[in-house]
DNA sequence: CATCGAATAATTGTCGACAATCACCATGAC
DNA sequence: GTCATGGTGATTGTCGACAATTATTCGATG
């Protein structure tokens, strides 16, 4: 701590509640506290070395974004996505993220768009290495979709995306463990619609967003009803 | 909160922090927290005659919620609507409505459809009394989008909506004191809207609920033009 | 053996107090 | 006169303890 050198790394969050809410969002999203997971706050304060104060708050911003559930006086649960919600997750995305990308077309910088391109680029080499395969990172594809969103230069649809529910999808990936399954035709799709963005076409943008969201999400259920077969067969 | 409930004299709600939250989210809803008002801790715990923790807890979620605006360890305050947010706030509802509107065709019951046809022949009769005038009452516009986003039996849609956005956008009208100035041009709106639903034409209803909003946002800019040429003319 | 019920244990809800941080104001130097 | 600097006051952040509520366990009874 006294060290001389500057932070300049993290900005070292100010408040105990702030940091342990960090935390424990990233424990949940990246699995190490499984969906369905019993919440005790005496267990947590001791675990993160705080007291009960700040973790309560931390555990409400928590109940806010939707990755814990609280039953007054009974205690506090990890969310766990069933398959309706996470389809009614992906209704909410089409809807948010053709607006964001129509938004995106009408307000992206020339910048920002070569930053996207350039985030494009870096996929296909990726996609070099691991031919075939589902060379697709899963934050990979959450960037793209970041900056789309981000290029809208609306706030309050930043926030409601980037802040909120793109940590429940990535909640539903781990607790799914999605592979990514359709790299290839989403590469394309992501291609097409930087195009659509770069030439100004608002309405194409918006429609091909549209499609590739619900060709993810139609993905998903394919996938899903293909569990079910199998599931049925082994039985 | 439009009127008498059963007031159940025992435990309104089981904890404190919430009902103080309930309290709190409606004074400022309503302006008699203005936007910009400077809320101290000490201050609210005497006002409310509790002690901060549960108020903390409650600051917390306003501040999910948007209502409020926190700055570490320097205070927090009622948030103040700028006309852009306001206009993002437009657009982020065009995108959800929309979407909400389409799945309301799909999945509305007949029950709840004539429940919406009910509603709007209330307002109809209502037109009759206060004939000319803007007779559309605030509550009872969002009244009717309430039901059509609670038609699309999507949980995570009537959340955001009814949940987060729609405090906003009453907070929006107390803020500016917009009275609809498109009352007759609006009814006509929700009932082509009803009529595709109950047809269960879901494309037509999206189209038309994005027209609605998108129109509502434009006669909000119209009308914030207006003002400014007034303010420039009387100075 | 199953079921109901009461005592117990654990967890959540609430409170008041202390420490850390920041805003404001006054004093002084240039 | 303006700006820097220090002190003072208030507010926020954190903590531990107590009260209220719930879950559990153990025993008694049909």
């Amino acid at each position: 701590m006294t060290s001389a050198h500057i932070e300049t790394s993290i900005p070292e969050v100010r408040t105990l509640a702030e940091r342990v809410f960090q935390q424990l969002q990233d424990a949940i999203v990246r699995g190490e506290l499984a969906p369905g997971t019993k919440i005790t706050e005496p267990g947590l304060s001791k675990i993160y070395g705080i007291s009960r104060g700040p973790l309560r708050e931390a555990m409400r911003r928590l109940e806010a974004h939707r990755l814990i559930e609280r039953v007054p006086h009974v205690g506090a649960r990890v969310v766990k996505l069933s398959m309706s919600e996470l389809l009614e997750l992906f209704d909410v995305r089409e809807a948010l993220e053709s607006m964001a990308a129509r938004l995106a077309a009408e307000h992206m910088t020339a910048k920002e768009i070569a930053g996207l391109r350039e985030l494009l680029a870096m996929h296909e080499r990726q996609a070099d290495l691991k031919k075939g395969e589902a060379y697709f990172q899963r934050e990979g594809d959450l960037d793209f979709h970041y900056r789309i969103v981000q290029g809208s230069h609306n706030r309050m649809l930043v926030t409601m995306l980037c802040d909120d529910l793109y940590y429940l999808v990535r909640l539903y990936r781990t607790q799914f463990s999605a592979t990514g399954s359709r790299p290839q035709r989403a590469f394309v799709e992501h291609h097409r619609i930087v195009d659509a963005i770069e030439a100004g076409d608002a309405e194409l943008s918006e429609l091909l967003m549209r499609r590739h969201v619900s060709a993810s999400r139609a993905n998903v259920v394919d996938r899903y009803a293909a569990t079910l077969r199998l599931a049925a067969d082994t039985t």
